[in-house]
DNA sequence: CGCTCAGCCAGTAGTGGCTGAGCGGTGCTCTACT
């Protein structure tokens, strides 16, 4: 790193605090923040973690203002995008404008046209909107300086099957010339980092990553055989407790019954669940941003982009799929840095309904059909032409063909059309692949299940477990959840044959990391099968692991 | 995977227990109809 570099740093950073202050009013970023903003601006892409309130928008915010040319932000929700367009609107930030299918055709081609004139600087849009080829053209041609993904964990939560356009980013992120693009999600373990990664196809990519501990929050399990006599004890918890809290529930109907037994308990209860009008979301989330409510009764569809700052308190009713999620769903209390509690209402029973979340399997005989129709097709087909011939809706199709891509089996053209690859597998040795591959990300999704249990029947520091799960050593107790104040616990033994992030090789599981180390035993995250307890009886005895000298590729 | 609910049997009073079927989360988009 020569001279010239050092001079260009300090450079850049005057520029990014001059337009931090004249266009945002911020004094003083935070030290994240301005890393992530100078990798962008000397054309690194960008992974960044950093808890929501901490400014992350800011990162690419400050850089599209300092870079020629409009920058792409996609969102995955439209309230997110509307919030974020409304509030750059109220800056001197160059305007900002939205592309989705709650706008008119009309108002759509407006904002297009605003940014080819150069009178917008911000777009925000859908992943779905990018799997248009007509869309990506127009963007193209304006000639975009950035593109950031925000909440980018989506691309590795919902992009293997919710949402199959997410996997789809990559090549459009080519199409768009590949300007600095930067991902930045509040929560993202070691694995999901590199599946966005990826997923994205980011290059020369710096990550930074701070902060995920909230000391503020304090951390409970309470654990039952009964579920009559667990909801009975969630609903006295949440009636006993004075300020606004979240109750997370793993079904709608739990979101209903619960509000109705909080209500009866004479709490100002609301729920909220994607099978609600639209109009009745937006009311109940209007009184949770008012403080005009006790609790919001959910299901996982409350809270992607809130950052209300006095949530006191987040009961959990039934574990969620992973422990990535439960700190998500946790991370929206104690913003305000005042004392706030995460209880999980724990019966192990609870995560049955995950693991059939996770079993759902890909269809194989759907899955043959698309590589032997393109395989035995010459040239490109339409995407449309082969949904009618198989049967499938657009993100079904879009799904099989992800898979396949993967098995580098079939390619998705510059005009949306599908082919076979010129030097692709046989259409029956792709399909193998692609269902492998479904496979193994099942297995790791299990492994995540299996994590949530760990969570919860730890009977060690609960802020340990979690930090070190996303890859943050955490020596010592943290003093604030019922593992630290229930009697005395086992130091982290980090001195042992395996220590944390060590690379080790199992005979049958291949390569892994070392996430956690103690007395007894070790937690590995697996590349192939995610994570795995193991008993350091057993590994010394049979010999299971070893220890790579070479850190894994 | 586990819960709930309907339907059934057993066997004579109202109920208790068994079994099998059905269901369970997250959002975009586009289209047809009011």
């Amino acid at each position: 790193m020569g001279i010239r570099d050092g001079w260009a740093r300090i450079g850049g950073r005057r520029k990014i605090r001059r337009v931090a202050k004249e266009v945002f009013d911020w004094r003083e970023l935070r030290p994240g923040q301005s890393e992530a903003m100078e990798f962008l601006l000397r054309g690194h892409d960008v992974l960044v973690v950093m808890p929501t309130g901490s400014g992350k928008s800011a990162v690419y915010q400050i850089p599209a203002q300092l870079l020629d040319g409009p920058t792409i932000v996609i969102s995955p929700l439209i309230a997110l995008q509307r919030d974020q367009m409304l509030s750059l609107a109220e800056r001197k930030a160059g305007g900002a404008v939205v592309v989705n299918s709650a706008q008119s055709a009309g108002s759509s081609r407006d904002s297009l046209e605003q940014i080819h004139a150069g009178k917008a600087e911000y777009i925000f849009l859908s992943p779905e909107q990018l799997a248009k080829p007509e869309m990506v053209d127009r963007l193209a041609a304006a000639r975009p300086s950035l593109i950031a993904i925000d909440e980018a964990h989506c691309v590795s939560s919902w992009g293997h099957d919710f949402r199959p356009d997410y996997l789809q980013l990559g090549q459009v992120i080519e199409r768009l010339g590949h300007p600095p693009v930067i991902a930045l999600t509040a929560t993202a373990a070691p694995p999901v980092r590199e599946d966005i990664v990826a997923a994205l196809g980011l290059r020369d990519v710096r990550q930074v990553i701070r902060g995920f501990d909230r000391p503020n929050i304090s951390l409970r399990v309470r654990r039952y055989s009964e579920e009559s006599t667990k909801r009975r004890a969630l609903v006295a918890d949440a009636a006993g407790r004075s300020g606004l809290g979240l109750v997370y529930v793993a079904t709608r109907r739990d979101a209903e019954a619960y509000t109705k037994e909080l209500v009866a308990a004479g709490v100002h209860a609301e729920t909220y669940h994607a099978g609600m009008k639209a109009s009745e979301r937006e009311r109940v989330h209007t009184l949770f941003a008012e403080d005009g409510l006790d609790v919001v009764v959910a299901t996982s569809a409350f809270g992607m982009g809130i950052d209300k700052p006095n949530v006191r308190y987040v009961l959990h009713s039934a574990p969620p799929e992973s422990p990535d999620s439960y700190y998500q769903e946790i991370g929206r209390a104690g913003r305000d840095g005042e004392p706030a509690e995460a209880v999980l209402y724990f019966r192990s029973e609870d995560l049955g309904l995950r693991r059939f979340f996770t079993s759902g399997k890909p269809d194989e005989a759907k899955l043959r059909q698309v590589a032997t129709l393109l395989h035995e097709h010459d040239g490109p087909v339409k995407a449309k032409s082969l949904r009618e011939t198989v049967g499938v809706g657009p993100s079904k199709l879009t799904g099989l063909v992800n898979l396949l891509q993967h098995a580098e089996a079939v390619e998705v053209t510059g005009q949306g059309e599908l082919r076979y690859a010129e030097r692709g597998p046989d259409p029956e040795e792709a399909v193998a692949d692609a269902i492998e591959l479904d496979t193994s990300r099942r297995k790791v999704d299990d492994s995540r299940i299996d994590m949530m249990r760990g969570y919860a029947e730890t009977t060690g520091c609960r802020r340990r477990y979690l930090l070190e799960y996303f890859g943050e050593p955490y020596p010592g107790n943290c003093g604030n959840c019922d593992g630290c104040t229930a009697g005395p616990v086992a130091q982290a033994e980090n001195d042992g044959p395996f220590p944390m992030h060590a690379e080790v090789m199992h005979a049958s599981w291949g390569p892994g990391t070392v996430m956690r180390a103690e007395p007894d035993r070790i937690t590995v995250l697996f590349d192939e099968i995610g994570y795995k307890t193991l008993s350091l009886d057993a590994v010394q005895r049979d010999e299971l692991l070893t220890l790579a000298t070479a850190g894994k590729s």
